[in-house]
DNA sequence: TTTTTTTCTGCAACCGATTGCAAATTTAAA
DNA sequence: TTTAAATTTGCAATCGGTTGCAGAAAAAAA
């Protein structure tokens, strides 16, 4: 295990101070540019690397950005991580990703943790039972850029990043009823949470406007769970007038339901068209395959951090920015289509 | 922007040390009880916070550990990543995550940045296209432990987290010849690494327990994308005397695959009987269920992180443990049953 | 050649916690 | 009461870069 190399080693081996190395191997202008080729050469030579901590001590700057979601293991948030990490590594950061667990308790315990890390930087996608954002006051106290993705939390300091639900939802419902369906079934998520409350809105809208009355018996709130894509499939046969569209705000769970729906002898879509929702693999797996909303998530990570590292370089900034729209759509498969094209 | 308090400032409050505050909040057995409540709730009462860094500074230690995954959106490794940060968010550690993109050298570039930020230790999932581990040498030679898991390579001073994948190849090949099936195809991924490799010697040995001729062009091997999917039914279809079994290495690929030659008017199980890999959620969606094999991707997080920790603290010697093999299953579902039970 | 301006470089303090060692205090033993 | 032992606490150096300020050196202007 040899001993670690330090500006001070390459200081006293080139005979300059150990200001003159730092300045140097950060390219400051004040450095004459060969002054800098022979100290940065020597450096590489000698193998020395930088203390990231002795760094973040002075700067009281860590290059570490945190990322706080629900849970990480669904295609959506997979794939946006996984977009967000690209992004960052390019840019020099570190992620340092936690999860609540659909936990509004665990979400503070993490935003705690993230705050005692330092992090430059906060994002967000609230869990199921967030009820309010005292736990990330600290950051905004402290002026520590937050932003909010997918599942937001308004906050005039801090910007989200969304697709527009409510139009995603109107374009499900419209599309359904477009193919002659009459009485339309939606299983949703927590309507606490924008994203869902948003998409009803967007069905609530979309019936509206073809004068279809509103029955909130229809509606289902659940967890979005597998199990509930089950028990939606019970519901909705057990209705007298059943349904003769299903729009689920997760594709996972709709093609659950579907599933019990075929096991019962329904058939997909003639007796019932069903709607999904995220473009998750699974919708083009299931037989028939699922019409649904292909949710950005890649791009919705890199966005969300690009935002943040340009308002963290001075290069924008997040305050005037309130809100980034991303563009979603309508993918419509065979599990939808009463009318052939 | 309020400042930050110090263990000074708290020193200063109390007429004490900065020494005997830092020893008392880190509950140091010098420092006489009484004398601890009072710093520590003091400490509360003022809003004092540790700095991470000048404690990592000190200690040469920053209690963060570093992932490398090929990419961090498939099911199973975003299970494998959840349970991960559970087990090291409760234990006081961070993780930071990165993926090599199934590419050497954006894995080497990982690895640099994960040494030049001093994680205290390493987790690894190398990529389909990696040779030599020559990047890991510097953790090595640090004395920073290194620990691989999935795929794996092998090397004696770090331990490997796997399940049997022999085992699991034999038994998913074996269940194949008892459905009655004669003649198996196996599309698998990069034969490099351990996971297929090994996937394929169990295939191998279950066809020459049953004294079956191994030939090497039913031996697929792929990038187990969904292209290669569609690929793998064009060559299982083209073949002149047709397998009437299949083994892919990877449940996305294979439901792509089994969604092709249903499409061709092949009927699964009777005509072509599929067995899948990872208990991939699409394995209980596509029609007809795919039979797989489960593999514990949270377990295995969970037990890469706890072991890492535990030898940080000295608990348990890396060293000694070889390897560490978790128990996978035969998922026995509709995809493969040609005979009734 | 002298003065002014510009470009470089170094000094030294600082970021905040940790820890070996020694000194001070308390407690126990003589 | 004195001495020895045990328990607490503090001093000061240390970890390794960073940066304001001042001074030196070099270049440009007078």
């Amino acid at each position: 295990m040899e001993k670690e190399v330090t500006i001070y080693d390459i200081a006293k081996r080139l005979n300059y101070s150990p200001a003159t190395v730092s300045r140097a191997l950060n390219d400051h202008p004040a450095i004459r540019s060969d002054t800098k080729d022979v100290i940065t050469s020597m450096a590489r030579q000698m193998g020395y690397r930088s203390n990231t901590f002795a760094s973040n001590l002075r700067r009281q700057r860590t290059n570490t950005i945190g990322v706080i979601v629900p849970r990480l293991n669904s295609n959506f948030m997979s794939c946006a991580l996984a977009g967000m990490e690209k992004v960052a590594n390019e840019a020099g950061y570190n992620l340092i990703i936690s999860q609540s667990l659909e936990s509004a308790r665990k979400e503070k315990a993490n935003a705690k943790t993230m705050f005692d890390s330092r992090v430059d930087g906060l994002l967000v996608s609230v869990s199921y039972d967030t009820e309010d954002i005292e736990h990330f006051d600290d950051f905004i106290n402290k002026g520590v850029p937050l932003l909010f993705f997918d599942r937001v939390i308004e906050h005039n300091q801090c910007p989200s990043i969304v697709i527009d639900n409510v139009k995603a939802g109107y374009e499900a419902t419209t599309h359904l009823l477009e193919q002659g369906c009459t009485r339309l079934m939606h299983v949703t998520g927590n309507l606490k949470r924008n994203v869902y409350a948003d998409r009803l809105k967007g069905y609530r809208m979309a019936l509206q406007d073809r004068d279809i009355h509103y029955e909130k018996q229809l509606v289902l709130e659940t967890d979005l769970s597998q199990e509930a894509g089950v028990e939606a499939a019970r519901q909705l046969m057990a209705f007298p007038h059943r349904p003769d569209g299903l729009f689920v705000t997760n594709d996972l769970c709709a093609v659950t339901c579907m599933g019990q729906l075929k096991k019962a002898g329904l058939s997909i879509p003639a007796d019932v068209a069903v709607v999904g929702f995220n473009n998750d693999p699974v919708s083009q797996v299931v037989e028939p395959n699922l019409t649904t909303i292909h949710y950005p998530g890649r791009e919705m990570g890199e966005i969300a951090v690009k935002s943040l590292i340009n308002h963290l370089n001075g290069l924008m900034d997040m305050q005037t920015t309130n809100t980034i729209i991303l563009r979603s759509e309508l993918i419509i498969r065979a599990s939808s289509l009463k009318k052939a094209h």
